[in-house]
DNA sequence: AATAACTGCGTCATGCTTGTATCAGTTAGT
DNA sequence: ACTAACTGATACAAGCATGACGCAGTTATT
């Protein structure tokens, strides 16, 4: 009894639009959480019907969503070497993969289903590390993680064309938010303030 | 042609209604921000009918909730002196006034509607009297009142048992989060750290 | 080329929410 | 005590989102 007992064949342009779906469920959804699948169809380029078929029912649409976000997390986490490299190193590193991945789902969504204890887990050792080096003074690494989360959504959100952004030193825009979240982080978190003194940058 | 063409009176009860919708309303949409009248109507102990007599619409009731949040934020943000008292003063009053009139919205109600341009003004306000005085490094206010807002949410949510706040000096339990939070502010707007000597605790 | 899978479109049933209306009973205000 | 206002209960009519079908046409796979 293994899983082929309909001998059914997942033909390849079928998991393409199960890509496209959730592509857009995360666009849509970012926006409003309570946009309806019709949204999303349209948005996604295919009809209403064709959601259905992928996906049980709204709440197997969303399950997979969180799921496919927790896995970029992991990726992410797994990519910055959060369990061994230099912890100052590792989160600006975390920071400069999730802004690439654009993981801009906004939290409007209540994605935080896409925090998988896993994910926390990263963080928090992220955050552990980074008091054991004394690069800040907070204990708790889950406060450090849901204060890093915060800052994150509000930089994310934060005008291109921002002072606090044009302010800083960095070339690039993206580098300057990161930057910002880093700086940011560590100062709320009681860190020593490495101020411009940050030698990275890849 | 005033606003008495109909003689109508507006009976004391009515009003108490009104009020006990808005209170049940807040509570329960802090907790789901697409729930029904029915379930708001419950929580007031009151039927359903009753909501829509006193408000016309749905999106109605939501307006006179933002008001009155609103007016709630603005009556703080005065209480506080936040043009007048040393800006470290008010920066310290205004989280007390916010925690005492329990403004746990939560904001998950997208009642950021109640955050009024007069609301912003006023803490933008305060966030360039600190960076006047140099307390904060931060040049942008509004950048300021982001950071605050989102961690005012954090240090709300956040558990009577937590760590972070055990390992504060204030007495009371209410203190270790204002002291928290104005800390951690201060911290990432780049403050010079007043760290535990703040005159002040009222 | 043949088969099976996939899609778009339209239809239908269902349940939930909003909003309106009516009516009998209760309560506040003068 | 009289009147007008208020309330609960109930019914009713949209409107919308979800979910299930079937069917005809298209596309991938062998």
């Amino acid at each position: 009894m293994g899983e082929k007992s309909p001998p059914r064949r997942i033909r390849a342009d079928a998991e393409r639009s199960t890509a496209r779906i959730l592509e857009a469920a995360e666009t849509v959804l970012a926006a409003d959480a309570t946009a309806s699948l019709e949204q999303i169809a349209d948005a996604a380029g295919l009809a209403r019907a064709t959601v259905h078929r992928r996906f049980a029912s709204r709440a197997a649409l969303l399950d997979a969503l969180a799921e496919r976000l927790s896995q970029r997390y992991l990726g992410g986490l797994a990519e910055a070497r959060v369990k061994t490299a230099p912890p100052l190193i590792a989160l600006h590193r975390v920071t400069e993969i999730v802004f690439d991945l654009k993981l801009c789902h906004r939290f409007a969504i209540q994605l935080t289903a896409a925090l998988t204890p896993e994910v926390l887990d990263g963080l928090d050792l992220l955050f552990a590390r980074l008091r054991d080096t004394e690069a800040i003074t907070a204990v708790d690494p889950a406060w450090g993680r849901k204060v890093y989360l915060a800052l994150l959504h509000e930089v994310q959100e934060l005008p291109a064309d921002s002072p606090t952004l044009a302010s800083s030193a960095a070339a690039d825009e993206t580098e300057a938010r990161i930057d910002l979240l880093v700086r940011t982080t560590l100062g709320a978190l009681g860190g020593g303030l490495p101020a411009t003194a940050l030698p990275l940058t890849s």
